[in-house]
DNA sequence: AAAACAAATTAGGCTAGTCTAAATTATTTT
DNA sequence: AAAATAATTTAGACTAGCCTAATTTGTTTT
């Protein structure tokens, strides 16, 4: 009755992909995040159905029921939370706790969770300014737009980041970036839409337009 | 090339079986443990056999490799050390902490190992009084015997519990029996082999053979 | 509307880990 | 030494989760 490790995985990347921005979680892009393939994934999405933990067909994709919602949620809560438990008390770095907390998202104890939260505080954010759901499942809501979005001139804080590979965000600590820092658009160059940004009103830098555009701003 | 957790934890079978006064791990004992049929114990041995991890044969049972062994200290402990942050970071009872620990040992991440080692104060027994392993696999001797077989009339002290059911912890809490209480043997019943025990230089309970069995002394 | 391309599904197969029932091997008891 | 009993192994089967290759369905392009 409980779900397996493979059930909450398919659950919590289709919830991230619902609230990513994209209209539809479809076969592929559930595959793609999963590293699966597509035929796999029409066995599980079949197998979820069932289990109504979502409702699932080619035109509309695979839609989280409630149900699933719930679970869904619960993982990315545990996940987040755990994240915050390495770097705030085990000394890990950003860039290193994500695979870890990929498994410790899976142990099973509500007390354990419970217990663990209140530990940290009741944290509100995780270390890549991910917002965690509270025990009820309620996430804060957050104001932010990717930086290439932003306002040219207008003095900005970094909210969070999309990409938690350890490549980018060593790429953003090289450069001097990090969560809640203050920052300022320059200019943007016309050619290959790279920004001139000034970091807490010190140095100044080039981030591609790639890059840029996994940085939340606010 | 890693262990996955069902082989984790016929390692860990294998291990407490031996270490655990049984001078032949067999077949019928791992799978009680376990809680698995004889027949899935047969392709297991088999294989962890064949990944030099153990030798078997029927007439000597499964003995654990230098690198079987290394790998059974290595989950004991991260199992014990679990354990001791969920007593003494997360509230845990010392009944509650054991199905946990079972999932919470097999998270694969050399680096958190140690800094929770770190972070608990690098502690030597876990809430059962079982002896942690260090890093490099060394276990601290722990001279003890089960109550039955210590001198009457002593002063003992309670060095470790061998069952680590809720059932069974829940009963000790009840009389009043933690670890490092001090107690006396006041009588030994003779037709039950039940013993009178002084508590703490308090009170008197009885304790079953089956009981006092279970808890270690010295 | 036909052809081409892309996305999803089907069909068949694989591994890890488990099971039951039957057969074999080893140890006791008579 | 034979018979009975206990322990282990074999044989065959099942589920979860994955794969490749082939096919079907849906969407664009011409
Ligand atoms: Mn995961
Ligand atoms: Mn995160
Ligand atoms: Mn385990
Ligand atoms: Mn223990």
């Amino acid at each position: 009755m409980p779900l397996s490790t493979t059930e909450e995985n398919y659950l919590k990347a289709i919830f991230s992909i619902s609230t990513g921005g994209e209209s539809r979680a479809t076969n592929q892009l559930i595959a793609e995040k999963l590293g699966v393939n597509p035929a796999s994934v029409t066995d599980m999405l079949r197998k979820l159905d069932e289990k109504r933990l979502i409702d699932y067909n080619r035109a509309d994709g695979a839609k989280l029921t409630k149900e699933g919602f719930k679970q869904a949620v619960k993982t990315v809560r545990k996940h987040r939370l755990w994240e915050t438990f390495l770097v705030s008390k085990m000394n890990f770095t950003w860039d290193e706790v994500h695979e870890v907390a990929e498994q410790l998202e899976h142990i099973q104890s509500d007390k354990l969770t419970d217990e663990l939260d209140k530990f940290l505080g009741h944290p509100k954010f995780d270390p890549h300014g991910d917002p965690i759901p509270d025990a009820s499942g309620k996430l804060p809501v957050v104001k932010s737009k990717p930086l290439p979005e932003a306002d040219i001139a207008r003095k900005l804080k970094v909210v969070s980041v999309t990409d938690n590979s350890t490549a980018f965000l060593k790429y953003l600590d090289k450069q001097g970036i990090g969560l809640n820092d203050s920052l300022v658009i320059k200019e943007i160059v016309d050619f290959d839409k790279s920004l001139l940004v000034e970091l807490k009103g010190k140095k100044e830098v080039f981030l591609s337009k790639e890059a840029a555009g996994k940085i939340l701003v606010d």
